[in-house]
DNA sequence: CTGAAAGCGCTAACAC
DNA sequence: GTGTTAGCGCTTTCAG
């Protein structure tokens, strides 16, 4: 069922019948009611290859994230969904994996062929070295084509706009936290290295030196594997002196804290921690964690509200912050 | 930059560029190569709408699920992406909603314009009432332009297929396990209602029945609201004299686990707990819950593996199950 | 307000 | 091996 068979059930051109289709106001209401009588009828639905052929759009907006079974990512993904999909546009997903920079550019590359719309980026893992990186040169040819949207994360260039977290701010203010109640020796535990941990480890150093506390690199603890891989390494080699641990994501602080219920140290008494996204798992375990909330939603929507303004003819701002909000709980003394 | 630019510089025609496109034997290797050249060169890519029309399809597959924030959804769009991405498709998301079968078919009907080549559908919750529920009748319509395979589902029809775990005879073994370690009062702690969840009591009632122990109504318990309402409700309002609780998934039962912390009832002495979903917070816990893990990748494999079958020409099993595991920790007492 | 016809860029049957 | 050409189903001038 074509158009072709709706212009000649309905008696009419098939130029009318897409004039319909797109709700033209060149077509008199009754042949309008007539013309979608009939395709009611047939229940017909336009071609959207033809339709995109001709138009040079499907209405589709590519999402890239280096892995969508992640929590955070996972939030993203819904969030920037569900709101396009309001304004007409569906989704097309594709996971980079967490490693291989070049395994980015292959899926941008790859999804731009689809002719989307519109790229989103989700994770600071695209940033690489920072926002002029060379690295990231593919972000700016792809932004050639299409406007692209970075989720905590910016790449300078015509056409690219992102939302970032302030990583660096949030971490020194939880840090200071820390040393506000008397903590001197405080672990960075991490587990990768993107632009938002270099960030983290920014405010950590921040707020040592605003306290006069020394920089000690044994305190930059790093460990792969989740919660049981954390916990597994700190038990295996954490300095025995520290008094606090700041966690770069709340798995790595769920492994903490297992640590310090395995080698017999009291949770906040001895060792305070806090972790980072505020996640789900923050809540689960006991005592529940200070967190520091890295406002997914909120960045999801800055872009969101970008693309629309772009749609909208108007010029967005190409760069925004949000500050990450620190949420405390039992896990710290104060 | 078209396939015309593409035959003008090379000095062929439309139809060689086609063939070396589509890497057809029928070129010879020395044209083919200059072909290439000249695409690299210009980096052509042929476009997608052009061929999808001619074609009819744009190697894309459709996902629809109630929400890809849930980490089982999650996962399992995660690993769909990926393997299919191997075979060379593209995925298109739409996340339905949790509520409203309705709009699971309003999503369906939309995806299925974008001319999908298959149709995933991720939860039991598309189910309903059973294998046969006319209200299911969206999918067997769908199921006559694409295959359509439902991750922990099944749903009867011409070109349908589901893998479904046994959450009835994984539950049944879970309750099983508090049974024999002395427990008698087991609340049945649920915050759905869907195929799953009707599965899950049955093999509730088939273990307290095998045991001779009594079925109490009174013993269901529903709540809402993931942990914190979980926790709030069995502060309020649960019976006294129960020993264990068998809850629907792990965030009711880290809910109920923080009930216990809070009513300062022992887990597992006088309490044990058992989740559902092996997921991560079922370990970010303390102390770490029993859970059934019911083989989200498994299902998505399974699935998965039909499609292959079936664009390899062979016939796939239309249904098909697996066990769920029941992963032993120490939430229990044994 | 409506219709005729020329693309959009590609594939594939058919010639050579 | 390679070229010609007729679609694929829709949008959009351009006429009327």
């Amino acid at each position: 069922m074509n158009i072709y068979d709706i212009a000649k059930l309905a008696g009419v051109s098939i130029a009318t019948v897409s004039r319909v289709v797109n709700d033209s106001p060149l077509v008199s209401e009754k042949t309008k009611a007539k013309v979608r009588r009939v395709m009611e009828e047939n229940n017909y639905t336009p071609n959207v290859f033809a339709r995109g052929l001709g138009l040079g759009t499907m209405k589709t907006i590519g999402i890239v994230c280096p892995d969508v079974a992640d929590v955070y990512m996972a939030r993203a993904v819904a969030l920037i969904e569900k709101s396009l999909r309001e304004s007409g546009y569906d989704c097309i997903l594709q996971c980079s994996g967490k490693k291989d920079p070049d395994d980015a550019r292959a899926a941008v590359t790859n999804i731009l062929n689809k002719k989307i719309d519109a790229l989103f980026l989700i994770g600071s893992f695209y940033m690489l070295e920072g926002e002029d990186d060379p690295d990231t040169d593919y972000i700016r040819e792809a932004a050639k084509s299409v406007p692209v949207f970075l989720v905590n994360g910016y790449v300078r260039g015509e056409n690219i706009y992102g939302a970032l977290c302030d990583d660096r701010s949030a971490t020194e203010q939880a840090v200071n936290l820390l040393i506000s109640e008397g903590r001197k020796r405080i672990l960075f535990l991490y587990n990768t290295d993107s632009h938002s941990l270099r960030e983290k480890r920014q405010g950590y150093f921040d707020a040592l030196a605003a306290a006069g506390l020394p920089i000690d690199e044994s305190l930059l603890f790093f460990s792969l594997g989740g919660i049981e891989g954390a916990k597994h390494d700190l038990l295996l080699s954490c300095p025995k002196d520290i008094d606090a641990i700041f966690a770069a994501n709340d798995r790595l602080a769920v492994g903490a804290l297992k640590y310090a219920r395995e080698a017999g140290i009291s949770v906040p008494d001895e060792l305070s921690i806090i972790g980072y996204d505020n996640s789900e798992i923050a809540v689960s375990c006991d005592p529940e964690l200070t967190s520091v909330d890295s406002m997914c939603e909120t960045l999801c929507r800055i872009n969101i509200n970008s693309l629309r303004s772009l749609l909208q003819g108007e010029v967005p701002a190409a760069k925004s912050y949000t500050k990450g909000i620190l949420v405390r709980r039992a896990s710290t003394l104060l």
